[in-house]
RNA sequence: GCGAGAGUGGCGGAAUUGGCAGACGCACUAGACUUAGGAUCUAGCGCCUAUGGCAUGUGGGUUCAACUCCCACCUCUCGCACCA
């Protein structure tokens, strides 16, 4: 018989369709297991990264199935997003129709790939069923305070036309459309993920061992939490203080002139105030360009800077000190001001050096004495020298010291700084979830009212790509009636940021046609947290992030119990795909076409392949010689199984030793490697066993044979779903094998009967053998002293040393 | 600059309480079968000056024994980057 792939694979995804083998069954008995994957944005046509992505979340789904779980294993689409708009302006058709289509095209390039999934749970999210509850839950947010509006300098994409939340910016450059990201002062709506920033950097504890740490790093990173001190510095002349934030308090007794953001609000009160014309004119222009200056080329470019003419008090030494604005200093961090210690930070260095400003070394590099080079800044810890009372500690117990100093002048106290700033959530575009928010001149702004939820998104919109958000226009969603005084209203007209989408999906999997609320907690609570997650590392400190915000938001609203206050427990990444050394993208020009695999080598080649090619979390380099070889295996192994199968008269009466010895062994072995995620080298050890059984098929009982495929089916049908349960078929077995039992293996069986002996003199290989197991150390030796070989080397030599290693070798060490 | 990860044949990759380096596959070579072979089968396949020697990025160290552990360095990939 032929392993005809076409035939082989309609038959069996149209059979778990039918039948919706896949269910995941809420609350049921069984152990329950959540597997999930980033669900995919419809853009048009699956690409291989999502192939990966989704086969190693299957092979996972269906082992966990044969182990016995409950498993779920949800599909859906994050189905807002501006190319849908983008391609709306292109080819004239509604992001809906464009989106539905794309839909229908990918989903079946899903069954193509035979991915075992729950397709009543699927979910789109420009669906009013699905984006009501972004409505929804944003109003509770809001509620809570959790939501807020406020006026601040954004990052805006020109080619977007749409704010970005600062997670979105990637090297200054908009993370879609690579765009310089300018700044604008607009008013926004923001979720103010910075509550929870604590917690966040909590959470981190509790899945530590089962997240790659480079994400955890990551996060934490952006996170960015670093602990200093702040202090006052009073300008008299103004009767005003500047509050700075360091983390290197130790040098204070350095400082020789403050630096402010341009944005900081005294700078208005310095102009005002202002004794000399000319420098108010200097801090005007200096304002100005800065302004014009995009978020790259104020990181990139020369530090610049402009003296105000005022000084402020030093809080220990009472001395004056300059202050400048400074372009290197973020208004957006810490308190947008910082103390210069030019002798011991890089950047006053250069800002020193360029404007001509003091430096005085406070910090030396031994404790009695000074030897520092002071051409360049010395910006380690050391011993604090010229700092009058301080002199002579060291700078970590410096900056306890000074900080209680500070507390004790009321001039200053220990402080955290964070880098995570909040998240800017609404965007200019059509296709995304209304903001419910009413805008009433009586009764300001308010939320629509829940029984008024979904807010649709209106139909009488056109899209020009020209202009700000396209709802403005649309006549029937502009004009409302405030919920509050019924009076003539305006709707909010941008749309929600589709993390938004993202960020709880995986919740309303668990309960995805709820009409009352998102999710039922009686729901969420069976299933709840996901269990393994696979996705890539580029969501690192965006969905990732955003998700586990709104879990513990959702926690403290009490719609989800904390034992899910981290949403998933275990995360992998699996690496990507690349092809001629780059990753596989349209502009490159190296796409493969799942598609055209699936044609040409069916899909269980292509599962094959993708999984055999390289370990899950590395890349994967693509060559087409590579799915030829995984057809071929499977070519072979189905050949193998119908020659057993339907042969009856070429066997042995008893089963061989080796072969019950190879058959555990590879029990064994691929057990052990499914629990690693190792599944290249489970696909090794089983083209092993193939090729073994195809020498042995002669020497051992058809039983045995069978036997062994049958398990063999078992063991790889996560990875090659169809063959295998075509096989289970040809085996004559009525069962569904996905829902079969994992196979044990006899110890005792597991292990050679010979070993491989090895021959070490000195330490060099000379000599190996072929002996029964657990043989003894003196039996060896003998062995070796009656070696015709090994005489040359031991002739006349005293033996200093034995090492025995059972089983493995025996090092003798003579003297030369 | 900071943080993380990785360097093994022509290629993808195996091998970790330290114990045969190169499993498995691709490519390649030779042979068998065949009208044919881009099917299948059999055998070979790290390098060299070959009964031996050298080989896991480089240089040291620990050890009877190092891809594996320690120290220094080099290269590459990814992430962050004036964060005070």
């Amino acid at each position: 018989m032929e392993y005809n792939f076409k035939k082989i694979e309609k038959k069996w995804q149209d059979n778990w369709f039918e039948k919706k083998l896949f269910k995941g069954i809420d609350g049921d008995k069984k152990k329950k297991y959540y597997v999930l994957e980033m669900f995919p944005y419809p853009s048009g046509r699956l690409h291989m990264g999502h192939v990966r992505n989704y086969t190693i979340s299957d092979v996972i789904s269906r082992y966990k199935r044969l182990e016995g779980y409950n498993v779920m294993h949800p599909i859906g689409w994050d189905a807002f997003g501006l190319p849908a708009e983008n391609a709306a302006i292109k080819y004239k058709k509604h992001p809906r129709s464009w989106t539905l289509s794309n839909i229908e095209t990918m989903k079946s390039q899903l069954k193509a790939m035979g991915f075992s999934y729950d397709w009543d749970r699927e979910i789109m999210t420009c669906h009013e069923n699905y984006y009501k509850w972004n409505q929804w839950l944003f109003i509770k947010m809001y509620e809570k305070g959790l939501v807020y509006r406020k006026k601040s300098v954004v990052n805006w994409c020109d080619n977007c036309e749409t704010v970005l939340a600062n997670e979105q910016v990637e090297n200054g450059k908009c993370w879609r459309c690579d765009t310089d990201v300018i700044q604008k002062d607009l008013e926004q709506w923001f979720f103010r993920i910075t509550k929870y920033e604590k917690e966040l950097l909590l959470g981190h504890e509790m899945i530590k061992d089962t997240w790659p740490k480079r994400i955890i790093d990551m996060q934490k990173n952006w996170i960015g939490e670093s602990e200093g001190t702040i202090a006052e510095f009073e300008i008299e002349e103004l009767n005003e203080k500047i509050e700075i934030f360091t983390t290197r308090v130790d040098t204070i007794m350095g400082v020789t002139y403050l630096v402010i953001a341009p944005e900081l609000k005294i700078v208005d009160k310095m102009i005002e105030n202002h004794h000399s014309k000319d420098l108010v004119k200097n801090i005007i222009e200096f304002r100005e360009k800065i302004k014009k200056q995009s978020e790259l080329d104020r990181s990139s470019k020369e530090k610049e800077g402009c003296f105000t003419g005022f000084f402020a008090k030093h809080p220990l030494t009472s001395e004056k000190v300059p202050v400048w604005l400074g372009n290197y200093v973020l208004a957006t961090y810490g308190t947008g001001a910082v103390m210069a210690v030019p002798a011991h930070d890089e950047r006053d260095f250069d800002f020193a050096i360029k404007n001509k400003l003091e430096i005085k070394f406070v910090i030396s590099n031994e404790k009695d004495n000074f030897s520092l080079d002071k051409h360049k800044a010395f910006t380690e810890d050391g011993y604090l020298i010229n700092s009058g009372e301080f002199s002579g500690i060291s700078s970590e117990f410096a900056r306890k010291k000074i900080t209680e100093k500070l507390i004790a002048l009321k001039k200053g106290n220990f402080m955290k700084t964070f880098r995570l700033k909040d998240w800017l959530l609404s965007r200019q575009r059509y296709w995304g979830t209304p903001i419910p928010m009413v805008y009433c001149e009586k009764c300001g702004i308010n939320p629509v009212k829940y029984e008024d939820l979904p807010l649709l998104l209106p139909d009488d919109v056109n899209f020009t790509g020209k202009g700000d958000s396209p709802l403005k226009y649309s006549k029937s969603f502009m004009h409302t009636k405030c919920p509050k005084c019924n009076g003539d209203a305006l709707r909010d007209t941008d749309t929600m940021d589709t993390f938004v989408d993202s960020s709880w999906y995986f919740l309303r999997y668990c309960d995805p046609k709820n009409v009352d609320l998102p999710f039922s907690l009686e729901k969420t609570n069976y299933w709840m947290p996901v269990d393994q997650y696979v996705g890539g590392a580029e969501h690192a400190c965006m969905h990732l992030l955003y998700s586990r915000f709104f879990e513990k938001v959702l926690v403290d609203l009490g719609l989800v119990d904390k034992k899910a206050n981290e949403p998933f427990i275990r995360l992998l990444n699996q690496g990507m795909v690349i092809k001629d050394g780059s990753k596989m993208s349209k502009s490159k020009g190296n796409i493969v076409d799942p598609n055209e695999m699936i044609d040409k080598y069916g899909a269980d080649s292509m599962r094959l392949f993708i999984l055999f090619a390289a370990p899950v979390s590395k890349d994967l380099e693509w060559n087409e010689e590579g799915i030829e070889g995984c057809n071929r295996f499977l070519n072979r192994f189905f050949r193998l199984c119908d020659e057993i199968i339907n042969n009856q008269n070429i066997f042995k009466e008893n089963s061989s030793k080796n072969l019950e010895q190879m058959h555990n062994f590879t029990i064994k072995k691929i057990l052990s490697d499914y629990k690693d995620f190792s599944y290249n080298t489970i696909i090794a050890t089983s083209m092993e066993a193939v090729n073994f059984l195809y020498k042995e098929k002669f020497n051992t009982s058809r039983e045995s044979l069978l036997k062994f495929i049958k398990d063999l089916c078992i063991l790889l049908n996560p990875i090659i779903p169809h063959v295998t349960e075509e096989i289970w078929q040809m085996l004559g077995e009525t069962t569904v094998l996905s829902f079969e039992t994992l196979p044990q293996f006899d110890e005792s069986k597991v292990e050679k009967d010979e070993v491989i002996f090895v021959i070490q003199i000195n330490g060099k290989l000379r000599q190996k053998y072929n002996i029964s197991r657990d043989m003894a150390e003196e039996k060896v030796l003998k062995i070796v002293l009656q070696d015709e070989k090994l005489k040359p080397y031991l002739a006349g030599k005293e033996i200093l040393k034995k090492v025995f290693v059972k089983n493995k070798l025996l090092n003798l060490v003579i003297k030369n």
